[in-house]
RNA sequence: GGGGCCGUAGUCCAACGGCAGGAGACGCAUGACUUAGGAUCAUGACAGUGCGGGUUCGAAUCCCGCCGGCCCCA
């Protein structure tokens, strides 16, 4: 800094800083976001969640963001009486350490914590209104305990088993994941390729509430973004149709496929089972043995988009076997093939050519027959080899004939269900979700297998099961859990008859974890059980949710899933946790994501350094909708901290000009109007999660507050006062230091936080007067100043008697519209 | 292939079916204050709302089709 800025160095200058130096100590004293023991009741409670971090450094451009939306949101509670609950913790088990860990010769906890450290360090600068007493850490063991309390709940309940089968396998990380983890065939951590693997490995039962889930999204509707719904619906995947049993010649029992498409049995021409399938293996002719193996076994290097693809040409082999259609009694090849997957449905499928595209493709592929069914007025597509898959009469379909699809579809389910030979069937897109993970840093299962008895649950009174200390290569990937390398620990006594047993060595999917954090929350000490119970029937659920939209299906479906299971286990009185829900978008540069190798990263810190924590804020509110991606490129933290400028020399003149208690009656009339005006319209954009809106009134408001003081009633006039006041508690949503600055040079002491929010005095809300817009054909014409509320009749008389109007007229006009105050439209 | 969201000044972003004298901001230009300005203040220019239809007294806004972009499912 110069030294004439030096010089000009005075109680009105801005300096980020220093403000930020001050006051950070300052709130630490005053502590003012602690959240009461429990709500009063009386001025209703706010739950207030952000979705908690991951320790991964310290916090990045993406945290700012989010926090940044999420603390305007629960500064807004605070300040409008709410008791507020406003958590943080971390998500704190996971691979990142572990990597680091093994790439150090240390410990995944020293990495961990020393990122928390420093991530609630830059939250405390960042200044976002936690209660910091929540802090909870997902891998203390006074948290995992209680993980592994509800996992065995849920295995009490049936709701957690083990199971054999084809699993995802991500050959990078070395360890399984469930089906949410799988995008695009990858990693959804990493992004490696994903292979298949068969192995046993433990479950939750989602699929038991699949329905649940998908009904109980109409509390959802309105709260959450209809996208996330959308694809909520969309994973779970639920479809109606009927599963039809089917006879396999020299097979005793029957083989069940399940379609959504039963009134089209009659076009059904051959039969294909998903290769990987067991039933392909059992029942393939020895003919054709070799040539399936073979089959199968390339068929397992493909991931499931690669086998769904349409694009892809269709592959197959014939199982030497036929099935027998349960409603003509036709005879049917058997194929197996890759189009089909072997956890959809049963595994196997009625292939019907004529209305199914892909079945189509394959018959084509392989010259099988093709028989339309159902008359929809297209082209046969036998020649055109274009499915129909529409509506229309049914043909060549026994009972159904001249059926329409809905009325054949309960036709033909009647008649299976008659012969006992079908059913009404509903089918799921939604797996279980499998939850063993063999990797270290993470909850351990607290299972103790034993030769004798089984799986036996360790007893509570045993928990935590805590990790063993490995550290540096004993935690390298091997492809089995690293904890069974730790003999010691691995080796125990069954609980259950006391001989040689081994623990489970797999540790839990961290989305675990992540499903009841908010739970717990309310006292994170609590060593009654996982929560207390009576805190949560009190604050919860949570009324605000902000978070990324990457978790639209997983930490989401998960937590739902968590919370309808305490709901049935008397623990929760609500079935879903999260009220609202608020995806905030990326922070990007220059058109893309940050990364490394682009090499457009920008450092938070940094920007912090240059502009000042406000200024960021206020960039991050201000860019646009909270939902949209900012573009870093495209906004200007410089401006930020330009406006911040001019708002506190507002609220700082203002102070020096004038002392609290003023009576406001007297100030000028104008500006109150103004004042009132902005409070009315910010108060609403906040409601409606506006920001960047509700930032463009504050900016407003500042310059007319600026005009006041300059050319108008001066610095000492009461409604200057109320208006810098009014600005000084709205603007501490946005950039806290500032606002606290200018709320104590405005004669008041700290907190602004808690000021309480301005209140909108209807009389001054009413105009004197408005301008009525005279339209003649829709075209503007003419302006007039009326009264706010003009009768219509006296409003079209004003209008009709306007000479610049009546230029535009050459007789009576054929009719008016008039919108008393604003406009009137005249049709010549 | 199906479903959804989105296209407004050079840029980001506003606009209950009713004035696009764009709310706000970036950038640009001009002026004032200045030794100077990257500070501060003031002023100004820049789009007719992706394209084509329709509904309506009136459409950025509602409906249909197309083009372009993003997302989900396949």
């Amino acid at each position: 800094m110069s030294e004439q800025a030096d010089m000009q160095t005075d109680e009105q200058h801005y300096d980020p800083q220093a403000l930020q130096v001050k006051w950070q100590r300052r709130w630490e004293e005053l502590n003012p976001f602690a959240a009461p023991a429990t709500p009063s009741g009386a001025g209703g409670k706010r739950y207030m969640l952000d979705m908690f971090p991951y320790p991964s450094g310290d916090l990045h451009m993406g945290h700012a963001e989010v926090f940044a939306i999420g603390d305007v949101v629960a500064r807004y509670f605070f300040q409008k009486g709410y008791d507020v609950l406003h958590p943080i913790g971390w998500d704190s088990f996971g691979l990142p350490a572990e990597n680091a860990a093994i790439k150090r010769n240390a410990h995944p906890a020293e990495w961990t914590y020393a990122n928390i450290e420093t991530q609630a360090n830059s939250f405390k600068r960042y200044g976002i209104s936690f209660d910091w007493s929540t802090r909870l850490h997902t891998s203390d063991a006074g948290y995992y305990k209680w993980t592994q309390w509800l996992f065995l709940r849920f295995f009490e309940r049936g709701l957690a088993y083990r199971k054999g089968g084809l699993v995802n396998w991500c050959p990078n990380d070395q360890t399984v994941l469930a089906n949410e983890q799988v995008v695009g065939g990858r990693c959804e951590r990493c992004g490696a390729e994903v292979i298949r693997r068969e192995l046993t490995q433990w479950y939750f039962k989602i699929t038991d509430y699949a329905d649940r889930l998908l009904d109980d999204m109409a509390q959802l509707e309105g709260g959450w973004p209809d996208r996330v719904l959308t694809m909520q619906r969309n994973w779970i995947g639920r479809s109606e149709g009927a599963d039809v049993d089917f006879v396999i010649e020299g097979r005793d029992e029957p083989v069940t496929v399940y379609t959504t498409r039963p009134d089209t049995l009659y076009g059904a021409t051959f039969f294909v089972v998903a290769p990987d399938a067991p039933l392909a293996g059992e029942i393939v002719s020895e003919e054709q043995r070799e040539a399936f193996e073979s089959y199968r076994a390339e068929v397992a290097k493909l991931s499931d988009i690669d086998r769904l693809s349409t694009e892809k040409e269709k592959t197959g082999v014939f199982l030497g076997r036929y099935a027998i259609n349960p409603v003509n009694g036709e005879r049917m090849p058997v194929w197996a093939a890759d189009y089909v997957l072997s956890d959809y449905g049963h595994g196997a499928i009625m292939a019907v050519p004529a209305h199914d595209q892909r079945d189509l493709d394959f018959a084509r592929a392989f010259d099988l027959p093709v028989r339309v069914v159902v008359h929809t007025g297209l082209a046969d597509p036998g020649e055109t080899g274009v499915a129909t898959a529409g509506d229309g009469a049914l043909v060549n379909s026994g009972p159904l004939d001249g059926l329409g699809k809905t009325e054949a579809i309960r036709k033909i389910i009647e008649v299976l269900s008659e012969r006992g030979t079908g059913k009404a069937a509903v089918n799921y897109r939604l797996r279980d979700w499998l939850l063993s993970r063999q990797r270290f840093w993470g909850c351990p299962i607290p299972i103790t297998h034993c030769a004798d008895c089984g799986e036996v649950p360790v007893p509570d009174e045993q928990l935590p099961v805590t990790l063993p200390d490995l550290r540096g290569e004993a935690l390298a990937p091997k492809g089995v859990s690293p904890l069974a390398s730790a003999e010691d620990w691995v080796n125990v006594e069954c609980p259950k008859c006391g001989g040689a047993a081994k623990r489970d060595t797999d540790t839990m999917d961290t989305f675990v974890d992540s499903s009841w954090y908010y739970l717990r929350y309310v006292d994170p000490d609590y060593e009654d059980g996982p929560f207390d119970v009576e805190k949560i029937r009190q604050w919860g659920p949570i009324d605000q949710y902000v978070g990324g939209v990457e978790h639209a299906v997983l930490h989401l479906l998960y937590s739902r899933f968590f919370t309808k299971v305490l709901h049935d286990m008397g623990m929760v009185d609500f079935t879903e946790p999260f009220t609202r829900l608020l995806n905030q978008g990326q922070v990007i540069n220059r058109g893309k994501a940050m990364s490394k190798s682009l090499g457009n990263g920008v450092d938070l810190g940094e920007q912090i350094d240059a502009f000042g924590v406000d200024a960021v804020r206020l960039t991050m509110v201000f860019a646009g909708p909270p939902e949209d991606d900012i573009d870093w490129a495209d906004v200007s933290p410089a401006a930020s901290q330009k406006f911040l400028a001019r708002a506190f020399r507002v609220m700082a003149e203002t102070g020096a000009a004038s002392a609290p208690g003023a009576d406001v009656a007297t100030g000028d009339l104008n500006l109150r109007k103004t004042v009132h005006k902005v409070v009315d319209e910010v108060t609403k954009l906040m409601e409606s999660h506006r920001f960047n809106v509700a930032v463009a009134r504050m900016m407003e408001l500042t310059s007319a507050l600026r005009k006041a003081i300059d050319s108008g009633p001066g610095a000492a006039d009461p409604a200057v006062r109320e208006g810098a006041e009014a600005l000084a508690v709205m603007l501490s949503l946005v950039a806290p230091y500032a606002a606290e600055e200018g709320w104590e040079r405005l004669g008041h002491p700290a907190s602004v936080a808690r000021a309480g929010w301005p209140v909108a005095e209807e009389a001054l809300l009413v105009e004197d007067s408005v301008t009525c817009v005279v339209q003649v054909a829709g075209k503007v014409r003419d302006r007039l100043e009326v009264s706010p509320d003009i009768s219509e009749a006296d409003l079209q008389a004003l209008a009709l008697a306007s000479e610049r109007v009546r230029g535009f007229l050459s007789g009576a006009p054929r009719k008016v519209i008039v919108r008393a105050p604003k406009l009137v439209n005249i049709v010549p």
